[in-house]
DNA sequence: GTTGAAATTAGTACGAA
DNA sequence: TTCGTACTAATTTCAAC
């Protein structure tokens, strides 16, 4: 199993689970794109815009809900009210064979909004909302540095956030275009990834930890 | 104005929302609380959860949103299920002088869930969701690259996200910590802010341009 | 998959503490 | 401010088509 390969099948959701739970289609992308925008809409008024009856609204928001297509309904909230206005991104180089202390050890940070396992000249980048700039800083050096799994970190702040979508959609790009296909199929002749022409950065030491630790 | 105390202001919302529209109280962080893990309970359920009676729920509920602190109401979905399963980070170096084109591009690129302004080596950090990698390499490719305000890319695949938090608050860390308050007080001897023991990754040629351009 | 009517629940307005 | 209650409006459920 590559590692992308098996990216694609763990995001879904219990282990193990690999079968495609239910087939979209136009009409519950359409669903989809009603709730990003206003996720407490009503299912009458979630009817009318998409355009199907109220009881088809019911049975297929339910069905988008009991397959995992929607994993749950929240806020977004402006963080400078709450605040926590500091935004930073923590690139963090992971030792080897400490993958799962590292995962254990960030269940205990409520501060961090976002981790991700990244290719790359890093192994994983953390979004942290702080009040200040000091914050960041007693966070890093202080928590992050003393787990013994985290080899070296690098912070970045982030100065804007110029988007922030939910979540983006395969209609997104135009209808009529069929989900799991590329954008452009002739970007890819022969069905072969052209990994080859993607510009990776220098992958760190003890890459191929992922594998086994993950 | 500093980098930072503007990116503090202008996420706020309309240019020249200043002040502090309401103040947020633990009752109000609470509302937050159940919010984030269940958009679309019912304001009558959320007072029972808080522990206030219905019409102070609404009450709150409604100011959070009059105010702003509560931005919109969103799904969050399974990419896999929608056919966007692979995940990817570009990082973007900007051409000086051209934040305001590049901005524009940006808002006509449906696929990109995220965009954020950052210090350090490269300007911008962009998230996207594809099909799958060849998608990726085409829209680096051939949409980015052909923004003349792109100078250089560096893209990164995610292979797993260990952990998304719709968002984080202020009293995650625990109760009775005050907000807009670092968490150790003694990481800032006499309130000066150590960025001098930041570790800042080299800034990429025309930093300065930020002040100007963005 | 659709429509319509009943039962339930949500949202509003008001006076009292 | 917050609470409790009564009133109005809307939503969800369930039935038949």
């Amino acid at each position: 199993m590559t590692e992308i390969s098996r990216n694609a099948a763990q995001e879904g959701g219990q282990p193990g689970r690999i079968g495609i739970g239910l087939e979209l289609d136009a009409t519950h992308l359409k669903i989809l794109e009603v709730l990003r925008e206003n996720g407490r809409i009503s299912v009458a008024a979630l009817a009318e815009r998409v355009g199907i009856s109220r009881a088809n609204a019911y049975t297929r928001f339910e069905a988008l809900r009991a397959d995992g297509a929607i994993k749950r309904f929240t806020a977004e909230i402006d963080h400078v009210r709450t605040g926590l206005g500091i935004t930073a991104l923590i690139f963090v180089t992971v030792r080897q064979q400490m993958w799962r202390q590292f995962r254990a050890q960030l269940a205990a940070m409520p501060e961090v909004e976002y981790c991700a396992i990244t290719t790359g000249q890093h192994d994983a980048m953390i979004q942290v909302r702080m009040a200040d700039v000091a914050a960041v800083h007693a966070m890093v050096t202080e928590r992050l540095a003393n787990i013994p799994a985290v080899k070296a970190t690098e912070t970045v702040f982030i100065l804007d956030e110029v988007l922030k979508r939910p979540y983006v959609l395969p209609s997104d790009r135009g209808p009529g275009r069929s989900p799991r296909r590329p954008a452009d199929p002739a970007a890819a002749p022969g069905g072969e990834v052209p990994l080859g022409k993607m510009r990776f950065v220098g992958a760190a030491e003890g890459r191929a930890q992922l594998q086994q630790d993950v």
